[in-house]
DNA sequence: ATAATTGTATCAGTACACTAATACAGTGCT
DNA sequence: AGCACTGTATTAGTGTACTGATACAATTAT
């Protein structure tokens, strides 16, 4: 099944995104290989020199290495992907606190939301 | 000053969204006057016809109305604000929880992260 | 009426994301 | 050696975001 991608943003970065949020959510272990360009562009529904551009962008964060002839590995340094998952975290974490005071919630708002939204979804997994 | 905008998403939604946000918090208020599209260009440091862009954006989505020759102006609609304040609060909640889920980060670390985010920022502006 | 300010429309040009087709290069398997 | 798989590169074409210039339309103030 194609990916669902989002217009407002081009389509290789939303790729390079969930490959590494994959990544830094051990979908993609550390040291595995991923699927070819070809393999990934048939299942996102898109060209593989799409996905090609989405993980040039990738190599460049430091996230895998392409292996000439043979494939595509997810970096084996345990620890950088340890500080991935920081450094998206804390992004994550403060982009949502200035959205929310921006939009004029405050903090304990903000909480109570948080609350129910993971209250919700877990009635849900249940 | 030139507003600053992400690469990865075109400019006028970019607009679009953060005079949303704007009114939202309240900083353009309930049927207040919003600056012409030649005002505002010069402000984000764009042409005019982005801004036109970004607006008829809002008008799309009910945020904003523009009287020929007078000006645009925020909706008078104060129940229609709250409405999309609680939408864009909710989303923005649950993008959060499932970034913070998909990044392999847990509901306690994830209220952990917030606290600190919080504690951070109130400590700066003291 | 006239000027100034607003929103709106159109056109041409630039930049780039994406597609598509194709070829080439390197590795591993048989 | 030969095949199948990988990543990489090149080229051409399409669509669209954005700029810039310009013109027109409508309202308000003088």
């Amino acid at each position: 099944m194609a990916w669902k991608f989002n217009s407002s943003a081009p389509i290789y970065l939303q790729i390079a995104d969930r490959v590494m949020t994959d990544i830094i959510g051990g979908r993609y272990p550390t040291g595995s290989k991923l699927p070819s360009v070809r393999e990934l562009g048939f299942e996102a529904g898109v060209n593989p020199n799409t996905v090609q551009h989405a993980m040039t962008e990738l190599e460049k964060r430091g996230a895998v290495t392409a292996l000439m002839g043979d494939g595509r590995y997810v970096t084996d340094n345990e620890a950088a992907i340890t500080a991935f998952r920081s450094r998206a975290a804390k992004e994550a974490t403060e982009d949502f606190m200035k959205k929310m005071l921006s939009l004029g919630i405050e903090r304990e708002a903000a909480e109570d939301l948080l609350n129910e939204a993971y209250t919700k979804y877990t009635i849900k997994e249940d």
